[in-house]
DNA sequence: GCTTTCTGTCTTGTATGCAAGATAGCCAGA
DNA sequence: TCTGGCTATCTTGCATACAAGACAGAAAGC
């Protein structure tokens, strides 16, 4: 990265800084980001670093509690299953329209599938983390749609913190022998084969959460006293803590 | 809408007014949103219109041009077919991942349906605009996936935004029949060849287009002058104007 | 010991002020 | 008439000041 533009540059910055803070598995859900502390970190007012979390909001990453604090979120089960659900959908549905699988691309995916294999007998489970989300996001990149892309980076990104609540063991070679399956089934050109294997791979993952397991420990209480379960905020809609 | 809460409502307010005015066709592409007039019009300083603008364009729907102003998007030719790509993934993919079609989503649709009908027979055609628009974000609704409904949303009124830049005539007929032929695949539970006929119904749109009319009116001496063509942006990258 | 209340501190919410770039229009000069 | 430059004005960029809610910990009352 270049560090010769200091304006404009400054709150993308702070935006990556943390969603790849995220995809590293390096910052935990529910992690306290303030305003103040960031602001000093990057040399900039909190102005700035507002503006960053208003864009990281609308992406579904943090969410405000007003006058106490922005917080790197904790998807509800609910939200876990549409997460899983979203990625389903718009993964099969991108795999169903490749119509190639261009040699570039081929390369790319065989030197990551390289990669997560050399992270998995390292051992080194941050790095494997990233490797696994981003995964997806590289067959995003095959179809060279920049929406899409985004799209599921923010998703992956969320996915991940999903993994730090809810998974209790990390199945890596597992999901390491899905993502080999989808590229051999790119590989012989089959698409729709490919996108059914993606649909059973993240079932598989979303399979091995525990959702009944961290947050909202309150749900029992809540149900029994009959209240409305925790809202599946939309990213846009308002949210009521 | 109520009125009652001041704080936190005007942002997501003055966002959603821009959002449904482009919705509904009442906003064009290009048109500046000058942060002090928005901020009169709704009675708050620069401040919230700011954090409104810079989730609009997190969202894909607005962007600025340093010390310029604020401008709803004018999708170049690319971002066009992006959008477009990017809507037959995700409606495809959502619609082949239906199992079944509820009695209370058949009444849906085919409320939609009709009202469709009647504003085509009243010819009122920022109302069509809207309601074809609609048509998608219900077919969403019906999963119940809040994520999923936004992301169209957002591809939605860019949709209408490139409609009103390329679209020279609006074949609301052809449009309204491709939504009853997927209606029918959906009320007979095959929800494959709704996807199909989904992909078949954008391509029919977005082939409706004139994609090499409006935007970028420089295009032709860019080439000749063998500079860059226009950059397909991510909702995310910089713009360079 | 337990509860309640109060107060100091920390957080974000919002407005405002100033800096600096962009633009349009005028004016002068060729 | 056309060109170049100047200036007045408008725009966003960014920092800062202050308001106000949330919270923790001390103090007081029982």
């Amino acid at each position: 990265m270049q560090d010769s533009q200091t304006s404009e540059t400054t709150q993308k910055a702070i935006e990556e800084t943390i969603v790849s803070g995220i995809l590293s598995a390096r910052i935990r859900p529910g992690t306290r980001l303030s305003e103040n502390q960031l602001a000093t970190l990057f040399g900039v007012s909190r102005t700035r670093v507002r503006e960053a979390m208003m864009r990281l909001e609308t992406r579904g990453i943090v969410h405000v509690s007003p006058r106490r604090g922005w917080f790197v979120v904790e998807p509800s089960a609910e939200e876990a299953i549409a997460v899983y659900e979203a990625r389903r959908v718009i993964e099969a549905g991108l795999l169903r329209s490749m119509r190639v699988l261009t040699g570039a691309g081929r390369e790319a995916l065989d030197a990551h599938l390289n990669e997560e294999k050399s992270a998995m007998t390292a051992g080194d489970r941050q790095r494997l983390t990233y490797l696994m989300g981003d995964f997806h996001i590289r067959i995003a990149e095959l179809s060279g749609n920049a929406i899409i892309v985004d799209i599921l980076r923010d998703l992956t990104a969320r996915t991940i913190l999903i993994s730090m609540l809810y998974q209790s063991e990390f199945h890596a070679a597992q999901s390491h022998d899905g993502h080999c399956r989808i590229f051999q089934a790119m590989q012989a050109s089959d698409f729709g084969r490919a996108a059914e294997l993606a649909v059973e791979h993240l079932d598989e993952v979303e399979m091995g959460l525990d959702l009944t397991a961290r947050p909202d420990p309150l749900s029992e209480l809540r149900s029994s006293l009959s209240l409305p379960p925790r809202s599946v905020s939309s990213t846009i809609g308002p949210k009521k803590p």
